[in-house]
DNA sequence: GCGGACACTTTTTTT
DNA sequence: AAGTGTCCGC
């Protein structure tokens, strides 16, 4: 048959090897994806396999999206006609499906709540809100433990699959108890605890419970053994316990599995993926095959080489090598800016380029951190360039998408604490603080939601004029949605919540820049909810929905450049790539220094990054950057010391880092330190810099809205920014222009000599005292184990800029510190 | 109860 | 630099 025509030999076996475990290690740019595709389509052609027999799990519903398309697809072409469809969805969305039907089979808690199908999902918003919640009524200071680090400890333990009490049992040590674990153990509980009288669950409950569920119910369990005999998971390198509990669950009776993933591009450590999953496949399912997928069809053989040469420097790998058939292709193009604007005006530029040779050639901008996006996009505008942005601050994050679904919560799930007190005095209807506490005092003295204190109070006669009164008011109001919307379309739903609760005034009444985006983006609502609607969902689906997209699930193919994260372009490939901010500190990101592992996880990440691009790949780096508002300069990532240099062709204009490693000047391997310098620079006064003309003067950015605005408002600005990057100073221009004496006036030159291997003065020991630098690991009598960000002075005027978990970041005078090696 | 002024942290990555 | 939380006067 013709379906298996166009695959290699390694991808043919991968899709017809179908009973049993199966392992396929696949390189970057092997097809896997596509071998799943196959796989499935396979399955239910040549197999006869059920479409509804088999589960494939992706890593966002994107992904999961465009694999069901791709089924359609290859079945249509096969002339097959589909009786039911796969199940495609990420693990999150499959266990919400398992949970709605099942999750009261679960047993109570110690306090008689259980859930039931119509719970709701936190966000890690909602999380932060109700962990703030608890440590305030623990009564313990919010200075001692912040939420955020509560937060992440909670969230850490769950995405290893601990409970509380084995976090409590670990706050248990030799020497007594660990006071600080202890309390993060008791909020944990209560958080718990309130999670589950408000019948809400968290983005890593719906894993654990799903996990508890089918260890709990033998019969749920088997149902979904009997349900799903063949099994597939994409990018299997990035699974943590529970979602590996999961995958052994539901393989108990047939193990039909087929995982799919690359050791190399694990890059989710953070969130517990645990790398041992894949590695151990075999362990795990003792009757495994294995199958590596070696050809890689995407790139051309320079950027693969750059990749290969990079990733060899990982010690925690199995050795394996990727091969391609392409051509050579292009050199990878390096480019050193002076400073950040600069570099998004290189990259630009170089955008503009490429669409000027071929204007449906598609570019994406790689970054660490989503805090560099905003240069980029402010770029891109200036020159009138259309972008995707993806992540940061999406769509479902914007505060009055986010007050209408709470009100939509609420009216589906009235114990949804959380979102009802988002919604009691949005609008502002005069429930304040006093009024909201006297609802809260209420429902955790009764043990009830929020809602239910609420009816308590207005219900009896106990409670005082004003407060009864909007009280009142606010429930009111809430029952007459409850029935203006029982039977009711979707979208009528969505649309008279937003206009009963007088939402929609209060915007227009406004009447500012801000609050017409607001309304317009109200009114996209609508449109995804009439969307929705006509997909036959349910609020319920909606809702779901809207708490599990991802961030690269919005992106439009036909724009032009899209903005991103790494981490957010797993899976995704593009012909040109521009990889930028390769600064060390930046990336490798700082906080990784000192930890061997975690930086061999950013060095995957950068391989992961240089195997997006097809064709083009361009890495840049800056010399300075702004930080937390301050101006700092930037050494050259070490990945680009580990760039085959010879791939490398320079852009830059001035003499650059790059010039000086192949010219001799500076050693690669010295050339780089393995800590971020951070010392303040100031930043050249240059007159010539025509930077900064940007006519938008909107608020902050923030994609959708203001893009759209942008484009409204304003035909494309003109191209007079053209070759903007052979702006890139020249050495002389700047010495003559800047002749302030305390600035580094010739960058270049100061690159050279920062760079060089000359022993800093601050770098030698005094005696006595041991001195710290950036990137090294400390110990404080008080605030325990931290990092250096930075150090100042010298002697014994040193002081450091340490950071530490828990307690933020503290000056510190190196002399008096106290602080040791950690 | 509300709004403004001010102080303070924050930037790693995400379902 | 910017967004958030807190305090204070109205």
């Amino acid at each position: 048959m013709s379906l298996l025509d166009t695959l290699n030999a390694e991808q043919h076996k991968a899709v017809t090897t179908t009973e049993g475990p199966l392992l396929v290690l696949a390189g970057a740019g092997s097809g896997k994806t596509r071998v799943i595709a196959y796989r499935i389509a396979y399955l239910i052609q040549q197999k006869q396999i059920r479409p509804e027999r088999i589960l494939a799990v992706t890593f966002t519903n994107k992904a999961a999206e465009e694999m069901l398309t791709r089924v359609k697809d290859l079945l249509l072409a096969a002339n097959e006609k589909l009786v039911s469809l796969p199940l495609i969805s990420t693990f999150h969305s499959f266990c919400v499906r398992i949970l709605r039907q099942h999750i009261s089979k679960l047993p109570k808690n110690e306090y008689g709540s259980s859930y039931s199908g119509d719970f709701t999902i936190y966000d890690s918003d909602d999380q932060a809100k109700m962990i703030r919640i608890c440590i305030k009524d623990l009564e313990i200071d919010e200075k001692q433990l912040p939420v955020r680090m509560v937060q992440s400890n909670i969230s850490s333990a769950k995405s290893r699959g601990l409970g509380w009490e084995s976090f409590a049992s670990n706050a248990e040590t030799q020497f007594g108890l660990d006071l600080k674990k202890d309390a993060i153990a008791r909020i944990y509980k209560l958080y718990q605890q309130r999670l589950a009288s408000s019948n809400a669950l968290d983005f890593d409950d719906l894993l654990l419970k799903t996990v508890q569920l089918l260890n709990h119910s033998k019969e749920v369990r088997d149902h979904y053994n009997q349900r799903f005999n063949f099994i597939l998971i994409d990018e299997y390198q990035d699974t943590n316990p529970p979602q590996f509990a999961l995958v052994r669950l539901l393989t108990e009776q047939t193990q039909n599995l087929c995982v799919v993933g690359d050791p190399d591009q694990s890059i989710y450590k953070f969130r517990s993926a645990d790398i041992q999953n894949i590695l151990d496949f075999e362990k795990h399912f003792p009757s495994a095959k294995v199958i590596k997928l070696t050809q890689n069809y995407r790139s051309t053989k320079i950027i693969l080489d750059v990749a290969n040469e990079l990733i060899r420097n990982n010690t925690q790998r199995r050795e394996k090598d990727l091969r391609t058939t392409n051509d050579l292709g292009a050199n990878v193009r390096y480019y050193q800016a002076y400073d950040a604007d600069n570099e998004a005006e290189f990259v630009v530029n170089r955008i503009q380029r490429h669409l000027r040779e071929d204007s449906k050639i598609r570019c994406v901008v790689l970054y660490r951190t989503n805090a560099q996006s905003r240069l980029f996009e402010e770029a891109c505008r200036r020159v009138g360039i259309r972008y995707n942005i993806v992540g940061g601050f999406s769509f479902y994050e914007r505060a009055e998408i986010k007050d209408t679904i709470a009100y939509l919560k609420v009216l589906l799930n009235p114990h949804d604490n959380i979102a009802l007190s988002r919604i009691i005095n949005t609008p502002q209807r005069g429930i304040g603080k006093t009024t909201l506490e006297l609802v809260e005092t209420t429902a955790s003295q009764e043990h009830i939601s929020y809602w239910d204190a609420i009816l308590m109070l207005t219900g009896s006669n106990k409670t005082s004029g004003r407060s009864l009164a909007v009280l009142l008011n606010f429930q009111q109001l809430m029952e007459k949605l409850q029935s203006f919307t029982e039977d009711t379309s979707l979208s009528s739903t969505v649309k008279i919540v937003m206009e009963k609760t007088s939402y929609i005034q209060m915007l227009k009444d406004e009447n500012t820049p801000e609050s017409e985006g607001r309304l317009l983006n109200l009114e996209e609502l609508v449109n995804a909810a009439v969307e929705a609607e006509n997909r036959e969902e349910t609020l319920r689906d909606f809702l779901d929905k809207a708490s599990l997209v991802s961030d690269s699930d919005s992106y439009d193919g036909d724009i032009p450049v899209t903005l991103m994260t790494i981490h957010s372009a797993k899976g995704l490939e593009f012909p040109v790539v521009f990889l930028v901010g390769m600064e060390q500190g930046l990336f490798p990101h700082s906080r990784t220094f000192g930890n061997e592992l975690e930086l061999e996880e950013e060095r995957r990440l950068c391989y992961v990054g240089v195997t997006r691009a097809e064709k083009y790949l361009y890495v840049t780096h800056s010399l300075t950057r702004r930080v937390y508002g301050e101006e700092t300069s930037c050494d050259p990532s070490q990945f680009l010391a580990e760039f085959p240099l010879e791939a490398l062709e320079d852009l830059s204009r001035a003499n650059s880092w790059l010039k000086n490693v192949k010219s001799g000047i500076i050693s690669r391997n010295r050339s780089i330190p393995t800590n971020p310098i951070v010392s303040k620079t100031s930043r050249p006064t240059n007159n010539f810099n025509t930077k900064k003309q940007s006519t938008y003067t909107g608020k902050t950015y923030n994609s959708v809205d203001s893009v759209r605005d942008f484009f409204g408002k304003n035909e494309p600005k003109n191209t007079a920014i053209a070759s903007k990057e052979t702006k890139a100073l020249s050495t002389s221009e700047l010495t003559k222009k800047d002749s302030n004496p305390l600035n580094i006036t010739n960058i270049d030159a100061y690159a050279t000599q920062k760079l060089a291997p000359v022993p800093s003065p601050s770098s030698k020991p005094i005696a006595g005292v041991t001195t710290f630098k950036p990137g090294m690991r400390v110990k404080h009598p008080k605030y325990g184990e931290g990092l250096v960000l930075r150090r100042e002075g010298d002697g014994d005027h040193a002081k450091l800029l340490v950071s530490f978990p828990g307690f933020g970041q503290k000056k510190l005078l190196e002399k008096a510190a106290g602080l040791v090696k950690a």
